[in-house]
This record gives structure tokens, C-alpha cells and sequence, in this order.
DNA sequence: CTCATATTTTAGGTACTCCAAAAATAGCAT
DNA sequence: ATGCTATTTTTGGAGTACCTAAAATATGAG
């Protein structure tokens, strides 16, 4: 049956690949939080992984010995080259993966995060290859997230949130915020608020209040806490029918 | 991000989940070796795990507690109602995925074990569900061994090992075995030798000696291991030509 | 009954966690 | 700028889930 300890227990050796679920779900913690603000503390760590400050401590410690990360004590985390990788590579594994449960098994962009988070952790190299081949390499996961490549790329993408815009701007969703928020995804979706879809600003109430937007020739009313999730990209005004 | 631990560390309420990683490789290791033979002995297992045999015997008493298996002193293990479920369902995972990785994803059947090893223990009954389904719910894995059902059944086929055959039999492959020996599958399908092939003994050397089988109107020789390895169902004689 | 062998026990190590106390930093009033 | 409190971070001690190595013990063969 299995292997399954990568860094073989009680070696020393240290074989290339540093590859423990706990450890990766650091790297790409630590790279998502990175990408919201910096800089990566002790407590935003442990607020997202669920875990108490100490533990992160002395993870961090651990990480800081493999090289992963660059660490000074009560100043946060940065990456190095060599974390920053294994982050990608695991992103790029969890970006796969929801795509694939998606296109070739029938799965809903709001069921798959879960499962993504595990299984990105245990495909090999092959088997990501084969994915990504069988979905003719994509270059975006169900949420409108760019997919990094297997050399460790990832382009992202200019965006502002729904919630910026004024009355009048067309816009064309470019991803979406808190991915791992099913009931939202679902709500989402139920509006058509998809990545690709092309709305337009009708109204803005004040203080934070909806929106109103029209999308597939539909009027929509918008919170305030979604809009904010919804990230677009301008588009060029309404189709100029011909004069 | 994931919350991995099924039996929640430090809090003594035994989720219903007992699954984790090491304790369904054993009940399913357990359940293997039962098959072959038993009793099924502490030292067996410490083999087919390739751990000691002092971590055996402390995990055996771990399952022990979790009724997962009857565990008598220096008289080896059985698995109990429960143990036998989770077994079942772990090797279920394994051969559905490993006939997905082929059908979907263009493996061949000495690459897949592996991969299939360490997914049978994170995919959810719903992913288990829909590679089922995308599958056509199929009885047999790609080796030729039953697929148990949801329900914990597994039909087990009769065939007798291709080396016990006298010349003149013909006979269908049913299934192999040591389907984890890369090498040993690419040998047998480089010589047509695949579940649901049909071949006729020609000659049998004495002493354990090679078989000389045709199929696919070829002739091949095969060692006796490798035709202990393949299992048999015999066939009617030759089509009988019209007289 | 004795001895080789298999099994179990004991002690100790790594990876991860938690909790609680100690230490360091930061915020703020003066 | 100084000093005090609030907050964050680190440390230390302990627990679970594995594992190994080596000592102790039970079994069955002769």
C-alpha cells in the first residue's frame, strides 16, 4: 500500500519534495494572505487556518528552517523563492482541480472548493498534467481566477470590485471573491453573476447601500457585501446602434 | 482552508468518521491478507504495510477500541461488521479510480495504482458518486477485479490461476494479480494478456516450466510466475465448426 | 520441557496541535 | 518623549497519531 510521508520520518535527508499537506496549506496561506496585505502575521495566519496563534509560531519557525520562508520574529512572513513555488504549484493544483470537477463530472462552482482543498495536496505531477491537458489547459478556474503555470506564473488580473462603480459604467466580471463561500457562489450564480457576464450600472444608493444593474436584460438589485465580491473590468459603453 | 482531521485532535468524541489515512490502509490491508489467507498475523501485516511489527501490533489494538477489528492476543485479527465496511468502501474508491484514471484520463493500467493508493482516502462520497456515474456504474476495474458496491458487496469471481491448466483448455482471462507491479502489467498487456482475452493452452513444460498459450491467433510463451499471477475462467472448446 | 520464533511491551522520536504564561511590541495619554 | 496598558507574539509543557528499536514474553515444535 501507500507512502505516504514525503520527508521520510526520522531522516534527515531532506528529499525535494517538502511536500506535507501542513506545510503546503502554510505556503499558500501565507501567499493568499500576501496577496490581500501585507504584511502576513502571526494572528491573520491563525485566523485562516483555523489554528492558535502559538501553532503558527512554531510552524513558522519550521518553515523558516526548511527555507521556505523569510521570518523575523514579530515582523510576519514573507516567502522565499523556493515557498513561493510550492505555494503556486499548489494553487495552480487547487485551481485545476475545480475546473475539472466542474467540466468533466458535472460538479456546481459552488460544491468544489472543499474537495479541491484536499485533493490539491495528493495529485502528482502527472496526474495534473493530464487534467490540465484534458481541459485543453486552461488558463482560469470556475471562479475567474488565473491559473498559475507549471513553471510558477501566474498573471493576474486588473480588477475593481462591483461596488466601485458608478451609474452608467458597463463592466464584464472578471472573478470572484471568497470562492470557498458556497451559499454565495449560489446566489451568485442565481443573479448571472458569472465570469465573463457584462452588466451595467443602473443605480448606486449611498453609504453602502445595492446596487441596481442590469445583466442579460434583467434589473438586479445588489447588496452591498456582494457587490464587493464581484471584481470586473470596465467595458466601452452600450453597442453604438447605427446612426 | 482544510480542516483535514477527521477524529478532531484532543477532543475524545469519536466523530463518525473513522477515517483516517492509516486506519483505513490497515483495515484494507487487513482485509486483502484475509482474502489470501488466514489467519491474519501481526507479521503479515507489518510486510504488506512495510512498517514493524511493534507498530502493527499498536495500531491493532487501536482499531481494537474502535471495534473496527476482533483482536485476540497472538492470534491475529478479523475485521468486525464495521471494519469490514470500511474496507470495502476504501477498496471500492481505489478500483473506481483507478478505471477513471484510465477511461477519462488516458493512463494505462500499470500507472495507476499508485495515484489510486493515496486518492482512496480523500475523495468524498459524492466524488465517489460521480466518477461512478461517469464510469456507467461499472462492475470490474481495469484489472479485472470486482468493484464493491456502495452498499459494501463485493462479488467475487471464481478463476483459477492460468498455471494450473493442462494443454487444450481454452479459458478467459478474468483478472490479475500483484495488480501494483508496474513492471509485471506492462509484460502481460505487450502480450495481449488482459482481462476479458481468451486464449488456449498448447503446451505445458513439467516442474513449473513455461506455458505455451495462443491468443489473438498468436503463440507465446509465458513463464510460470507470470501465469500464476494470471487467473483464469475456462471456456468451452473451440468453436465448433459445422460438420 | 526447552528453544526458536512471533508477538507484545516499553521507551523514545517527529509532526502537528492546544493551552497558558512570559515577553515583546504598539497605541495612547500626558 | 515617556511610561503604561492593551495586544500580539513567543515560549514551554503536554497530548494524539504515527513510527522505530530493542527488551520482554507467549507460543508451538521437537
Amino acid at each position: 500500500m501507500p507512502k505516504i510521508n514525503a520527508l521520510e520520518t526520522g531522516s534527515s535527508e531532506q528529499r525535494n519534495s517538502l511536500n506535507h499537506q501542513a506545510i503546503e496549506d502554510y505556503l499558500k496561506t501565507i501567499y493568499m494572505l500576501a496577496m490581500e496585505e501585507t504584511p502576513v502575521t502571526t494572528s491573520r495566519i491563525a485566523e485562516a487556518r483555523d489554528v492558535k496563534p502559538g501553532s503558527v509560531t512554531s510552524m513558522i519557525q519550521r518553515l523558516a528552517k526548511l527555507h521556505l520562508v523569510n521570518y523575523e520574529k514579530h515582523y510576519g512572513v514573507t516567502l522565499t523563492d523556493a515557498g513561493t513555488k510550492v505555494a503556486l504549484e499548489v494553487i495552480r493544483h487547487h485551481r485545476l482541480i475545480e475546473l475539472f470537477l466542474i467540466e468533466a463530472l458535472g460538479f456546481t462552482w459552488d460544491e468544489v472548493h472543499e474537495q479541491a482543498d484536499i485533493l490539491e495536496h495528493v495529485i502528482s505531477e502527472k496526474l495534473e498534467e493530464r487534467i490540465a491537458a484534458a481541459l485543453n489547459y486552461p488558463q482560469f478556474d470556475p471562479h475567474g481566477n488565473p491559473i498559475p503555470s507549471r513553471e510558477g506564473v501566474m498573471h493576474s488580473v486588473e480588477a475593481e470590485p462591483l461596488s466601485a462603480l458608478a451609474a452608467g459604467v458597463r463592466a464584464r466580471i472578471a472573478y470572484v471573491l471568497n470562492d470557498e463561500n458556497s451559499e454565495m457562489l449560489r446566489y451568485l450564480a442565481e443573479l448571472g453573476l458569472t465570469p465573463g457576464a457584462v452588466l451595467e450600472i443602473k443605480q448606486v444608493a449611498p453609504f453602502a447601500g445595492p446596487l441596481t444593474v442590469e445583466i442579460e436584460k434583467e434589473s438586479r438589485v445588489i447588496g452591498h457585501t456582494i457587490a464587493s465580491a464581484v471584481m470586473v473590468t470596465r467595458e466601452p459603453a452600450d453597442e453604438p446602434v447605427a446612426p
